[in-house]
Order: structure tokens, then sequence, then C-alpha cells
DNA sequence: TAATCATGTTAACAGTGTCAACATAGGATG
DNA sequence: CATCCTATGTTGACACTGTTAACATGATTA
């Protein structure tokens, strides 16, 4: 048994990225993420100043996943400059339906980005991603109203996620008129995408 | 001293409901919050099956509290109906960005809201207060048309203070086109939704 | 070889949610 | 009125948390 690890801090990373995807950011504790990794609780202070700055790690790549997501819907060759957009928006709806916890952790308020700069820059990617497909479909755009633009087709596909998880029913359970609609909207996102932007 | 309080369910939700908002839910803690009651510890356990159903109180009220305000703009008598329209959208804006805090739990998923009947149905009334105008503001649309539209502007509007709030920068802080993009957004959001809203 | 320094450990502190066992008081029942 | 029940309070305890201080180890470097 090696007194050091060797690879502790990324070991930690990853298995905070699991956990945290598993449980949900708040059930997990540093203490228990340094047991699986067979050492000491207090071993991970050695890499990260305090449990946020791990979370601002994994929520970190969070986004680094999101951003690849989005690119490569962005960059399949075989579609329109509109089918990939709606692609986009399809991709980062079921990033933010399939990685729940990640996604919740990500938007979350209990990491402060100002503090984290590196978790800042790669939220500022997915962005950027968007703001790629956006400038392609809309030539002559100024760079404001390009900027709006974004902001709104974020806002609609962000809040859509919050909406779809929150209403978080398999149809069967509950049933309200906000329900039963938000089962329609699931149920064919691409149809939701294309007639609320309008594209 | 009195050894019952004669009152303290009622005081415990209200004085969570300002902690919340004050300090957020998760720097929230029950003993806290009976001390301030000055009560014991565990007095609350009488009242609160566990501290998320506390929690869920807190999350209910808000939600009761952004109905009334979205009710409140609905039915200003001089506003024309797509002015009462815009008026709940910015409403609703300004209530997630200043009950910052309050509205963050009550989308957050330390809640399990099929849990707790009371507090969905709260949170489904908010989304009736947006079909009385939009079915308003589209007559004749069918009925399954409008639950769509009206999930198309909620998550809009719902994303829109997800992204206002991440971005928390006050601007001088940070310099990115999201953040400026952000800005500029907050700095006229009836202008922006109008754009958005094609309304 | 010796010293330094990153990385590990152990022990401890104050704080948390929650439960079990006990205390009190006020209303219902005889 | 006396008695019991029940709602509501208290104390003490448990296992858990993030975090710090003091100490141990071993790899790198002077």
């Amino acid at each position: 048994m090696k007194y050091h690890h060797g690879n502790l801090k990324e070991e930690l990373i990853s298995s905070a990225c699991i956990v945290c995807e598993a449980d949900g950011h708040d059930s997990m504790s540093l203490r228990s993420i340094a047991k699986e990794a067979k050492v000491s609780q207090t071993a991970p202070y050695r890499h990260f100043k305090t449990k946020e700055s791990l979370l601002a790690e994994v929520s970190s790549r969070g986004f680094i996943e999101l951003k690849e997501i989005l690119h490569n819907a962005n960059t399949k060759k075989t579609l329109s400059t509109r089918d990939k957009f709606l692609e986009m928006g399809q991709a980062y709806i079921e990033f933010g339906l399939s990685k729940r916890n990640t996604y919740d952790l990500m938007h979350s308020s209990v990491i402060d980005k100002t503090q984290f700069p590196e978790l800042l820059n790669s939220a500022v990617g997915t962005f950027e991603e968007l703001v790629y497909v956006l400038a392609e479909l809309n030539p002559g755009i100024s760079a404001k109203d390009l900027d709006i633009k974004c902001i709104h087709h974020w806002a609609l596909v962000h809040g859509l996620v919050g909406l779809l998880r929150n209403e978080n029913l398999d149809a069967s359970e509950i049933d309200t008129p906000a329900a039963n609609a938000m089962g329609l909207v699931r149920s064919d996102i691409k149809s939701f995408l294309i007639s609320a932007l309008e594209v």
C-alpha cells in the first residue's frame, strides 16, 4: 500500500462527477468520495481548498461536455444550418434531462462562479457555440441583435429543461393541465422548437 | 415562560421564509430557526416531519406569492390584454431576480414535489394564471395549442431568469459577450419580451 | 547526502438532521 | 371536579458533515 496515491486529484474529480450525477450534489460528501478513493477523509484538502471548489470542477466538466455535445450537433456535415440549429436545441435539452443532477449543479447557486474563473470560461464556451450557428442562420445581423437572439434561444431551451425537469412526472402519476402539456412537448421536442423559435 | 409556544408552526414557517431568502435554503438549518423562535432544537419536529417538509411550505408560499403578483399584473384594468401579458412577464422576471433565493428553492430539486401535493397545487396555480391571459390574447386557439404556447412563454421567462441570475455580474466585474448581452436584456426587459414573444 | 515541500494521516471542533425517551399542560371524558 | 389523553414541548444521543491543526512520509532538488 503506497503512502502517496499518485493520481488522487483526478480520481476525486471523476468520482465526484459520478456521485453528483447519481445522487445529486447536495448528497455528495467529501468524506464519502475520499473513502471511495481509499484515502483519509482530509486528503482531498491537499487538492481542493473547499468542497465548493471540487464541485466547481465537476460543474466545469459538465459545461465542457455540454459544449462538446453542442459542437457535435453543430458540425454534422449532412445537415442544413437550420437543422444543425434544431439538433443543437434538442441536444441541449437531452443533456439537461439525462444528466439531470449535473445540469442542476451547473446552474446551482451553491457555486459562486465569479470565484472560479475556469468554470466561468467553460460556461461561456456553451454560449459561444450557440453564437456560431445563429450567426450563420442570420446573415447580416448586428452583433447586438445576435447576442440578444442567443439569449432568447438559450433562455427558451434552458427554461424548457427547467420546466420539464420540475414537472417530474411520468404522466401516469399526476394529472394537471401543465403536466399534460409538458408531456406533449416532451414527446416531440423538435416540433416544439420549430414552432417556438419560428425557424 | 410558557412551556407551550402557542403559535410555533406559523412562526417557524415565516422565520424559514426570511432565512431562506436572506441566506439561501442550504444555509438554513432547522436548529437555527428553532433557536430563533426560542425553542428547543427538536421542537420543529412536532410540526414538520422533516426539514424538507418545512422547505416545501416555504416553497409553496413562494408560489402563492408569485401567483398573486401575476394575478395583479393580469387585472390592471387600465391595460390592454397585450400589455397585461407583458406586465406579467416582467413581473415574473422581477420576482425571480428580487426573491432570488426563494425562487431558487421553488425550482430546486431538494424538494420532491410529488411528495407534497399542496406544493404541487401552488405551482400549478402559477401556470393557470398564464393560461388565462394567453387564452384572451389568442381567441379561438385550441386547448392543446394554448397549453403548448403557455409552456413556450413560461419557459422563456423562466429560462431568462435562470440566465440573468447565473451571470451574476454587475457588468463591471466580468466582461464576456454573454455577460454584456445579459446586461442589455436586463436593462430593457420589456423590449426583449416584445421581440422574443413577437407580440 | 541533506533539506525541502507536496502530499498523505490522525485527532479534534463545531455544526447538522433526526430519533427515542421523558415532561408538561390544556381539553375531553368520566 | 378528578382523571386521562394527546398535542406539544425538552433533553440526550447518534451518526454524519466541512474544516483546521499537528504530525508523518517520501519524492525532488540543492
